[in-house]
DNA sequence: GTATAATATATGCAATATCATATATAAAAC
DNA sequence: GTTTTATATATGATATTGCATATATTATAC
């Protein structure tokens, strides 16, 4: 149940809305480790209240619906700071392209450097965005305790994207390299 | 629906019976880019074979269930080579620790290098599990085209492994040099 | 001798995640 | 002027994943 707790987790930093939670933490200070659809906020946001867990202030407006702002509850502090200290298992890899690559032998180096290409470009802007992130560097003195933390998980996204690029460069060069597989190669 | 595809990929190599997927593919030689429960495997089976993906050859066995050896159709190599051409979306990163790091400066110190070591502990056992995988290195001439692909996708999960454990390594020492967050910082 | 592991398939159920769509208004872009 | 974007919550439907359990025999381990 990660996700409860991720939420947990950034209502208490800061109490928001379901809208916030999905246009300013999912889908930016914590994207780099964990993402969520917006259905998914909201239904599970209800759960989280119906569990005791959270509570809102309900703020009203005109023209558009109202604002819930989300808090924890003591219940929800005291079992974010339960789970927080419970080991987590490894986190899962799970990845079409690498399917592809270990079952492409059929294609052609070309088809292959393609769908390498397009991985290096998804990969590339996604570190980019990484790199955005306004949080300064672990050596930064003015880092405090809870910046510090936040740096350190965003270090591991950005070192695996430099992994990744370096990587899929390495690919590029291989595939290039290789014999293509014809008919006499394949047909002896 | 990727395991579908990585379902065809595997059997287009050889063609198996369920339990063989999960415990000589799934578990072993594609355990680094993809996982699968075993009541998965059986149900996504029974879905292509529904589709005309799939078929299999009954081996009756006594005393222990028929073997069911699945291959795939015309319609199941078709419906590969059209996907292992088809750009694939980027991974998914979701990582609970993570979660913990990130919303954890309330844990001491020494709770977090808890957590930190137990990640670290997980982390270098599967990377051990990856290098006892026996594909020779890409130097290796006798490297044919399949085994170079399947060598490439294994040196990423190498590669992924070696960051996060140095990775993790920085994250022990700045954690151990961080001052705690005791009562006279934390309320002023 | 008894317990566990290996072989082999199957289903129920719950949790999690994704996709699509609905509603409604204001503001900004073209 | 029309379209798109931003704000805000909600639900139906589907897909995917994970956990538990059922059955049945042989082989191996203790």
């Amino acid at each position: 149940m990660s996700l409860h707790h991720a939420i947990l987790g950034i209502l208490s930093v800061m109490p928001m809305t379901g809208y916030e939670l999905k246009t300013q933490a999912f889908d930016q200070s914590v994207a780099h480790f964990w993402q969520a659809d917006q259905s998914q906020i909201y239904r599970t946001l209800g759960k989280m209240e119906e569990d005791g867990w959270l509570t809102y202030e309900l703020e009203v407006q005109d023209g558009r619906p109202n604002r819930k702002v989300y808090h924890l509850t003591d219940a929800g502090r005291a079992e974010l700071a339960r789970w927080l200290r419970t080991p987590q298992p490894l986190p899962v890899n799970r990845e079409a392209f690498l399917i592809q690559l270990f079952f492409g032998a059929s294609l052609t180096n070309e088809e292959l450097l393609e769908l390498v290409a397009g991985q290096r470009t998804g990969h590339a802007a996604r570190l980019a965005g990484y790199e955005q992130i306004p949080i300064p560097p672990l050596e930064d003195p003015s880092l405090d305790r809870m910046r510090t933390l936040w740096r350190l998980t965003l270090d591991l996204g950005i070192a695996i994207e430099h992994a990744r690029l370096a990587w899929l460069d390495q690919c590029a060069a291989v595939i290039a390299n290789l014999p293509e597989a014809d008919e006499q190669e394949s047909r002896p």
